[in-house]
DNA sequence: TGTCAGAATTAGAGCGCTCTAACAGGTGGG
DNA sequence: CCCACCTGTTAGAGCGCTCTAATTCTGACA
């Protein structure tokens, strides 16, 4: 039996004989055969893989992107190599080392370089961007529509009466705290309501100080909207210390549907970004890009859900009262 | 310039001139060569990479021993190459693509394969398991001391004067829950107080369901020793919707140290297990087999620790008293 | 029985690197 | 002034596969 064949056989060609097939199969098992992807890889044109770099291996947001990715590449027969560049550490060396296996395209989660270096480092190689809008051409992008998403928020609040509606926000670099900011500004107007934005980050910490600032107020807010899950979380520990009761003082409603979220014991109402349909979707847009060599840049905004917990209640009177309108 | 000259200048060989190493990374820059990894993986006998085999990416536990690992390769100069069995589904061929990149070993975080199908798929390639105890010549084992870890809990809730320990485990294939139950059984019959174990899951849901059960028992216990966090989480909001109030009518102590013990808002008190100490290990286990020639198995099992937070107390007189004795 | 199309198999080059051994160009000692 | 020696560089084979094109094998049909 030639090298060939084998080759062949081991790629599932049609073009080799049943019997032939077996009789290659049953060598391999008996000598310990097994394929040397190196060569594989390089001896061919295309490697079929693509590479993903996922910065934050803590953040269980990326883990249900990555399933949505593998699923998506699983269906589509492409292989995924996961490169996880240490933790606030050296992106373009992780990204480097990941084009030195020469992927087919590449998948970079929230990635926090300068667009303009992405760009350079990456050539020409199909790269989708998830999480992050950057405007620049050769880049497809998938992101959570966060004005829609707070408007979202804001309206299903606005329904349960309330009417002072404070957004506690993240800091300006932060993902997507923009947007929100946007999306909440516009929504409170549109309903006729005033808009106010308490300034903090994406941290529990900053969430815990808000509730204090929050208590403080001339005028309460019957609701707040945070810009996402650990602030809420933060929030309901510095609520639950000021003696301020969840959701019976004020409604607290959150962003990311992070699992913390989920858990019975803080069971958050919150915004929920389709995850692992974002994975996927930066998959497809990939493979689009390749095989029907599309060159225009695309962009993905997703549109994220609510999800009914139990931090958020009707304001007792005003809420029947305004339902009527 | 020769093609082996490039080569030495990639591999900072020691043995090229400086101004000659100068103008060939000039010339790469403005060829823009990039090394192809395939390639040199092919050629060179070595790989200098190790493959993870990362079961779960949802379960930040794993993050952190991927850190350890991550520094530890790092400083040993290995690459790391993650693999991402996806949830649930085939390990076989997970571990068998990491295999066919030929790594010079393998770490794999708490596999649920059959030890002697892994022994069988690995052969005689360096591996370390992380997080499980199997007995099987070849591997090398990374775990918690989780027996250990047990006694530390009931300790501690023993001189806080707590003698009704009861002990809720996890099912019975679950990492460590037996571990768990030896060590809290041999701690309590040292201490002379008499052992009860609640069989439940390693859940939220089963740490609800379980505070029911414990509400209804004749003789309540004064201190809850959870098998893991999910566990402690769940009795918590059961607890609380029973209006038993935690740590005033009911310690509560957990097992894992998982970020959700860590929030505000539950601040549970804990067992941790040292992770990242736990990564890290795994790769210098895994090099010192490789660069000592080492045959013998070995396994490490690492001194867990106590994280105090506000779920214990003492019980308000029995613990004074007794800390006298 | 010969012919031929199509299916199955194989020879041989080449993927981009590393490795060994050989080679060039100084340097300094005899 | 030659030779040994060291440093720096290079020729050429080879890593284990894929790919193309050529070759062999089959069976259908005249």
């Amino acid at each position: 039996m030639s090298r060939a064949l084998v080759s062949l056989v081991f790629r599932n060609s049609p073009k080799v004989a049943d019997d032939t097939r077996s009789r290659v199969i049953a060598a391999a098992e008996r000598l310990g055969y097994r394929p040397n992807a190196n060569a594989r890889r390089l001896a061919s044109r295309t490697t079929d893989t693509v590479g993903v770099l996922l910065r934050d291996l803590h953040n269980p947001f990326f883990a249900d992107i990555v399933d949505g990715i593998e699923t998506a590449a699983d269906r589509k027969n492409v292989q995924v190599l996961i490169s996880h560049g240490r933790r606030g550490a050296d992106e373009v060396s992780a990204v480097e080392s990941l084009l030195e296996l020469r992927p087919i395209g590449l998948v970079l989660l929230s990635p926090s370089l300068p667009t303009r270096a992405m760009a350079a480092q990456v050539g020409t190689l199909p790269t989708v961007i998830v999480g992050r809008e950057v405007r620049q051409r050769g880049f497809d992008i998938v992101v959570d529509d966060d004005v829609r998403g707070a408007e979202l928020a804001v309206r299903y609040l606005h329904k349960l009466g309330h009417r002072r509606i404070l957004h506690v926000t993240g800091g300006p670099g932060e993902a997507g705290a923009a947007q929100r900011i946007r999306g909440y500004e516009r929504a409170m107007r549109a309903l006729g309501a005033t808009p106010r934005v308490l300034p903090a980050r994406f941290s529990e910490e900053a969430g815990f100080a808000a509730a204090e600032v929050i208590a403080g107020m001339d005028e309460m807010p019957t609701a707040v909207f945070a810009a996402n899950d650990l602030i809420a979380v933060g929030l309901l520990s510095g609520f639950d210390q000021l003696g301020i009761r969840v959701p019976d003082d004020v409604s607290l409603l959150g962003y990311d549907n992070t699992s913390l979220a989920r858990t019975r014991h803080i069971d958050l109402t919150t915004i929920d970004q389709p995850r692992r349909a974002m994975g996927e979707l930066a998959i497809e847009t990939l493979l689009e890009r390749l095989y029907r060599d599309r060159q225009r840049s695309t962009i993905h905004r997703m549109m994220p859900t609510l999800v009914i917990r139990s931090t958020t209640r009707p304001i007792p009177a005003a809420g029947a009262e305004e339902r009527t309108r």
